[in-house]
DNA sequence: CAACGTATACGATTGATATCGTATTACGTC
DNA sequence: GACGTAATACGATATCAATCGTATACGTTG
């Protein structure tokens, strides 16, 4: 196989259009660029451009049948998340899992998030012993 | 202020050879070049000038009295670690720390990562609290 | 059915990344 | 102090990212 799934690896402007398209769910040019222009100010035509080079890509599927084509995003906002993780991980974390988690944690953490994330934990040590 | 410590973004070819750097201590092109050579196949002066490169961009220092320029990596390998893991949660995780290290943990998660990482959470919670 | 408003398509531009070839400079050594 | 070795400096090129202007196509409606 050439590409696999978990090669994800959307530039900065395509992960700003995916998270409205997670937001947002399927939706047009124009949702979508009514939707980024709230905190940025980009142009309709580079949001098109954009989406089609992702729909190129794979990054995003569409529905043509309409005038107005439907945007989604080709991949769930997990499983992406997950992949620009796995990368991160490798090229600055020696490939180690537990060295990102670790820095990620400072002394800013809450005592809220400590509390969320020890309930993660739990769940998973449940799952693997 | 200009630049903020925080904004420290290096590229992909930047940060190969800053991981070099924080495995070496200062070294010179060539000692750099041999070391990334081990696992890349790229041109010396390809090497120089990325580090010349970073030097412009204040992500080197560099110790010009030698004939042959010692190089070192302006920021710790920790806080650079620091500053990539926070422009990912802005850009990937909508800003939740907490949803970064929950995605970090999944069911391949082992028991020894867990304990790890138990340990760093029960010593923030004593700081916090 | 023609015109207008909106959509997409296309191409050009700017800037950054990555890569090297070649030119130039600087040491040491004899 | 000239020469050869090895370093740095300096472009040049190819690709990609991001942006937008303009051209073209499509449909709704009067």
């Amino acid at each position: 196989m050439a590409h696999d799934k978990s090669e994800i690896k959307p530039t900065e402007a395509e992960l700003s259009l995916l998270n409205v398209l997670w937001d947002l769910g399927p939706a047009t040019v124009r949702e979508v660029h009514e939707k980024i222009s709230l905190s940025q100010k980009t142009g309709y035509t580079t949001v098109l451009k954009i989406l089609q080079i992702m729909h190129d890509k794979n990054l995003v599927i569409r529905d043509e049948s309409k005038r107005a084509h439907v945007y989604a995003a080709a991949n769930s906002q997990t499983h992406t998340q997950s992949s620009l993780l796995k990368d991160l991980i490798t090229k600055a974390f020696g490939g180690s899992r537990s060295n990102l988690v670790m820095r990620a944690l400072d002394d800013s953490t809450t005592k809220q998030e400590i509390e969320d994330i020890k309930t993660i934990l739990n769940k998973y040590e449940q799952e693997v012993s």
